[in-house]
DNA sequence: CTAGTGACCCAAC
DNA sequence: GGTTGGGCCACTA
């Protein structure tokens, strides 16, 4: 497993924050992006101390299927990270809040054509 | 190598 | 605001 790196960063996050798969991607320079992180969660050693519940879809979503999606409500809730009707508020519980979104796409249709 | 799948993301409809 | 489609790439069969 190559992922020791993202498990590393993931225990790096502080009690009551949380941040995306994205931005963890971004910041680790990692090739398969949003969706590697993805992966190295879904592999992830469980009984070593990693909160994989301070992970989160883009825009504070919880993609987690059950029956972890709702462990991982609880725990972030015992954290104290307030969510509303599924949405956490990342303006106050994100990682290292307000990343500059500014992507300028380009518009993948234009670029398909 | 190809094809299918996935705890992803985003723009457009 | 749910659905659709395109893109990204790791991993497995």
């Amino acid at each position: 497993m190559s992922w020791e790196p993202v498990y590393r960063l993931i225990k790096k996050i502080p009690q009551g924050r949380v941040t995306t798969y994205g931005e963890l991607a971004k910041k680790l320079r990692l090739r398969g992006g949003a969706r590697a992180v993805g992966y190295a969660m879904a592999a992830c050693p469980s009984g070593k101390g990693i909160p994989w519940h301070r992970v989160v879809g883009a825009g504070g979503r919880l993609l987690i299927p059950e029956p972890h999606g709702s462990l991982q409500r609880r725990l972030l809730e015992s954290e104290g990270v307030r969510m509303d009707f599924g949405r956490i508020d990342m303006n106050a519980y994100g990682w290292k809040q307000r990343a500059k979104r500014k992507r300028a796409r380009q518009s993948k249709l234009a670029r398909r054509r």
